[in-house]
DNA sequence: TGCCCGATTAACT
DNA sequence: GTTAATCGGGCAA
């Protein structure tokens, strides 16, 4: 039986948990994946939504971890977070690939596509995937619709940088699977 | 109040 | 490789 992950798993740094998440199946109504790739955002991180402060937008970063935050991306997209660490240090996860394993007749109706490739590989794909929206923002993450299990062996980690972003570009807040073919972009070379 | 631009994607050339 | 789509947040005035 798959061990549920509980809201204390983001109880820690955001850059501890992040890694971690590499593996982690996510399913959303019983659809979704194993994560394959994420990102950190810090609080201090200039790259990040919280970086000035509170907003409407961004309340739940600032709230306990454990619970999503999701934001419209470009006026199109939506993109779901992991908020970590204590109440108010205002950091989160970014989720950017899942490889799908539930519910792929549903994902492949809601994406238009038959790749499966296609379906998860990217933040605003895999919440079209997985149907979040804005009703989904600070929801937490061990109750309905909701459900994360643990990973069930060993992972290969590979580290790079953010994607997409135009402040602090150097920082190597990025993790992934090494090989997995469901990344939204491949990693680097790292010979 | 107005203006700029983004943690993206798909469809172009 | 380049660009349109599309809109609310954040900041200047």
């Amino acid at each position: 039986m798959r061990k549920h992950l509980t809201r204390s798993f983001f109880n820690r740094s955001v850059h501890e948990v992040a890694p971690e998440l590499i593996g982690v199946t996510l399913l959303i109504d019983g659809v979704g994946g194993r994560i394959v790739e994420v990102e950190a955002y810090h609080h201090t991180d200039p790259a990040a939504h919280s970086y000035r402060g509170q907003t409407p937008r961004n309340g739940v970063m600032f709230g306990p971890p454990g619970y999503v935050y999701v934001y419209r991306s470009y006026g199109i997209h939506w993109c779901m977070n992991f908020v970590c660490e204590a109440k108010g240090s205002a950091s989160a996860v970014l989720i950017r690939a899942i490889e799908p394993t539930e519910g792929l007749p549903l994902m492949r109706r809601r994406r238009g596509v038959s790749d499966a490739r296609l379906l998860c590989s990217g933040p605003g794909r895999l919440c079209e995937a997985m149907r979040v929206t804005a009703m989904h923002n600070g929801l937490a993450l061990d109750a309905p619709p909701f459900a994360l299990f643990a990973r069930s062996g060993p992972v290969e980690i590979v580290v790079g940088l953010r994607i997409g972003i135009t402040k602090a570009v150097d920082k190597p807040w990025r993790y992934g699977e090494k090989d997995s073919r469901f990344l939204s972009k491949p990693f680097p070379e790292t010979p």
